[in-house]
DNA sequence: AGGATATATTCCATATTCAGAATATAATGA
DNA sequence: TCATTATATTCTGAATATGGAATATATCCT
């Protein structure tokens, strides 16, 4: 029950489900998934703790760069169905299409962050 | 969007997964499902709210009574999806098992509302 | 070692959720 | 009409979630 639950609250933040539909296109560090969100750095770090939590991504270290990606769904069932249905939920949604529009234009080497 | 985070805030409480689970079995009033639950008549009747606005259930009045049962996701492809793969998750969770073997002696003849 | 940079964590304020008591509403039946 | 009963709504306090500023950590580079 509770790694369902765990799921479900994961999806229940719509910051957190424009970060997955923005995975769901490619790989991003933290710092390109900030500025096509955003939001702060700190809000952001911890959306993607919570979707990690779930097992709906997971992130692999590059040097400073974290780079986070779509899980497989290997972790739980409950995110493996949902991640499923996601790749083709929401993507008529105008919030999700105004996202994934700007999504070419995001890039870590034209980013800089100020902490 | 807004109808996809309705679903997903539905299902993040495992007192309204509980109460899923029970209508996956039989249609109940609700004072068969405060029993089952255990919380106050308010509490229940505040998380049906929840759950029909949502569209994962529906009732139909008969007299006094309110019966509640699972919807068929005609209003909401979020929510029959969930339904569906909710009939066969959480089957072997023992907080699932413990409310659904409680079910067969749960009777609205049998309880008195003190409210 | 020391500076710079990307990310994570902590801290704090605000907003939302959840629980139950009290009350309101709606339907029934005498 | 009045009392009763099943359910819904309102109110309030406690717990949890969210956001950003400040700070800590980790890695790279010189």
């Amino acid at each position: 029950m509770k790694e369902f639950i765990k799921v479900m609250k994961a999806l229940s933040d719509p910051a957190r489900v424009r970060i997955l539909k923005m995975l769901q296109y490619k790989t991003m560090c933290v710092c390109e998934i900030q500025t096509a969100l955003e939001k702060a750095q700190s809000t952001t770090s911890k959306h993607l703790k919570i979707l990690e939590d779930a097992g709906l991504i997971f992130y692999q270290k590059d040097g400073l760069w974290v780079n986070y990606q779509i899980s497989d769904g290997s972790q739980s069932p409950y995110a493996a169905s949902l991640i499923g249905n996601l790749r083709h939920w929401l993507n008529d949604d105008p919030e999700i299409k105004k996202i994934t529009a700007r999504l070419p234009g995001i890039d870590r080497k034209e980013i800089l962050n100020r902490n």
